[in-house]
Order: structure tokens, then C-alpha cells, then sequence
DNA sequence: GTCTATAAGGGGATAGAC
DNA sequence: GTCTATCCCCTTATAGAC
């Protein structure tokens, strides 16, 4: 065990923290393990001593980001306790705050799992909570003329499509960081008011 | 010049097929030269002769799906003659059709754009068509309480976004493909009808 | 135009000294 | 635990025969 101050990270801490970065922002295929080591500042063969190897690693960044995406989201569609307009509420200020923190969170997500080779996906257990969520309970209830699965999509849709075309709406000069930023704190509110609307609509 | 009949494609063709295949399920970096060769039923130097490199093979089909993904949209939001309404329900029901053939195109697009290497983007004029669009003047006059830009992402995310959680969905075993086709169905019809009650809430 | 063979280099992983 | 040096396969790209 290396020596711990409330200043160091462990070595082991500091390739997890450089595989983050860089793992997020090119992917798997694109990410050189020589990349990850020199962002931790340390050497190649430490990674591999630590690690066994990147698909490990790997593993290791990908089972927690994918927590982070939905552990956010999961308590909230789940707790009966709460009104529909009350989750709508929570999943869009919860996630936009996540998601302002962590803003390619999910196109790292979506666009890893799309790959047939995926083998992360087949080590996390996907229950159909949200399927089964309170949520969706709540959403028939309201409105037995449309599949609640529309509603969701849509809600979710809204709160995570920006973080998706960021990069483009950045690039095509559409905004910048900071006007990003603001859009999206405003977005907390409109949202809400949104689903509303399209709960009742017609 | 290769001969060419009605049946066969050129072999600059069959490369093409088979890279857009290819690279739109695995990403440039995950790509391999020999898997489109193989896949195009030719020899891997012939890769090399038609396109110089692997990067500009890519390039040429970056461009063309991009010109996909944006040459639905640009026309119908820029279109002085149709209403707000109009634009909304040819935007919903012009994009879900397209996606409906090209499931992987948003996905792979936002993706690749992310990758700050991306020398991709910066081929393409990105004018501020969409910004300054028809579009987004109808918005302005029917709402200048709420910044148009919100309405357009939300439009925009509602149509695209299920199809960058489609694969995520269908391992979850929220849908299967059959549902998810008909869902979309749906959309084409719904998204009109919740874009008309946000634009008239509160 | 199309092939086989091979050059040239990149990148994951390990051996072995300290 | 950490380093340097190195192995070795894989991948892109080209040379050169047909």
C-alpha cells in the first residue's frame, strides 16, 4: 500500500480518475492506455499492474458512470409517495444538475452500449424497475389513451437531448458555455410546465 | 473503369456500402480497414486505391450522413410559407421516417462530433440557418416569454432522442423492435399535439 | 483494376531491475 | 510499488506482380 495523505490520491485513484477523463471524452477504441498513464502522471506498466488491463479498467469507469446515470433518475420514477408532477419536478432539476457536472455522461453511455461487443451492459442487471416504476403506474392513471412509455421518453428526451447535441449546438455557434448553461438552469422549470401541458393536452 | 450492370455495383461503390456499414456500427476508431474489405467482398489494398487512407474514406461518409441528418430539417424549418404548426408535424413525422431507416444515424453523428479531433466538422459550413431560421421567428412572435432555442431543442429531442436510447431500450426490455417501430408511429403524431399544448401553457 | 506480400509503426501487455 | 526496456501482435498503408 503507497503512503496516503489527505493531499495524495492513492496511484490507484489517479489512473481511475485520468481513465475517466480520458475514457469519457474519446471512448473505448480511441483511448491509448499511454494516454490514461500520462494523464495520472505515472507509468504505462503501473495501469496494467493496478488493472490487469483496459477492458478491465474500462469495466471499472463504465459500471460506475452507468450508476451515476440512473441512480439519479431510478429513487425518483420509484417513490410512491410522490405526485407525478412531483417526479416530473425532481427528474428534471435532479438530472440537468448531474448532467450540468457530467455533460457527456450520456453520450459516453448511449453510444458504448450501441456496440454489439458490448459486454458491460451483460454484467449489470437491468430490472424492469422502470418499467414497473411508480411512475408509470401514475401515468396510466392519468392518461389511459397513450402509452406511458411516450411520456417518459419525451421527459427524458427533453432533459437529455441538449447535453447530447451540446458539442453540435457549441460548434455550429447555436450558443456558448455560458448561455448553455443558463438554457439549461431555465430548463429545471420549463419542463415541468411542459408535462403538464402535454398531460393534458387535446 | 470497372464494367457495370444494372445489378452490380462499381467497386468504389461496394467499398462505400460497406464502410457506411461498418462505420456507423462501430465508430472510426473501432473500424479496421479489413473489416470493410472483408464486408465489400474485396482485397484490402483496394481500400487504399480508391480512398488514399482510411480517414478520408470516413470523411467522404461523415459527410453524406450528415447531410442526412440535417437536409430532412433545413428545408422545413426554413420554409416561409408554412405555418408554426405545419413545420412541426413535416419535422416529426419527415425525421421519425428517416430514422426509422437510419436508427443509428443521431447517435453516430453526435458522437463523432464530440471527439475534439473531429476534423470533420470543420469541413462543413455550418451556417446559422437553423438559428436564423423561419422557424425560429414563429417561435419569437407566438412566444417571446420563452427563448425560442428551448422550443427547438425540445422539439428536436422528443423526435430524436428515442432513437439514441433505442438500443438501451431494447436490452432493458422496455420494448422490442416491433413495438418500438410502432411507437414511433405514434410520435409522428403525438409530437404535434404536446409541441401545440407547450406552445399555449401556462 | 485487382491481387499477394510486406513494410512500417502503433499499442497492449509483460519481464525484470530497483 | 514503480520504473525502463522490450516483446509481439495487430493494423494501416504501399510495392510490385499480373
Amino acid at each position: 500500500m503507497p503512503k496516503m495523505s489527505n493531499i495524495e490520491q492513492s496511484t490507484e485513484e489517479k489512473i481511475k480518475e485520468a481513465a475517466r477523463k480520458v475514457f469519457m471524452r474519446k471512448g473505448f477504441s480511441a483511448t491509448r492506455t499511454r494516454d490514461i498513464a500520462e494523464e495520472a502522471g505515472i507509468n504505462l506498466a503501473l495501469l496494467n499492474y493496478y488493472f490487469r488491463s483496459k477492458k478491465k479498467l474500462f469495466d471499472e469507469i463504465m459500471q460506475e458512470k452507468f450508476k451515476k446515470l440512473f441512480g439519479v433518475i431510478v429513487p425518483i420514477l420509484n417513490d410512491t409517495a410522490t405526485s407525478l408532477e412531483t417526479k416530473v419536478e425532481l427528474v428534471a432539476s435532479g438530472y440537468i444538475q448531474v448532467l450540468l457536472e457530467n455533460p457527456d455522461l450520456p453520450i459516453f453511455i448511449f453510444n458504448e452500449i450501441r456496440k454489439e461487443d458490448s459486454s458491460i451492459v451483460q454484467n449489470i442487471k437491468f430490472d424492469k424497475i422502470i418499467v414497473n416504476s411508480s411512475f408509470m403506474n401514475q401515468l396510466k392513471e392519468r392518461r389511459n389513451d397513450v402509452n406511458p412509455i411516450q411520456f417518459l421518453i419525451s421527459i427524458l428526451g427533453m432533459t437529455i437531448f441538449p447535453f447530447i447535441a451540446k458539442p453540435m449546438m457549441l460548434f455550429s455557434g447555436m450558443t456558448n458555455e455560458e448561455t448553455f448553461t443558463v438554457l439549461m438552469h431555465e430548463r429545471k422549470e420549463l419542463i415541468p410546465i411542459w408535462a403538464k401541458a402535454m398531460l393534458e393536452s387535446k
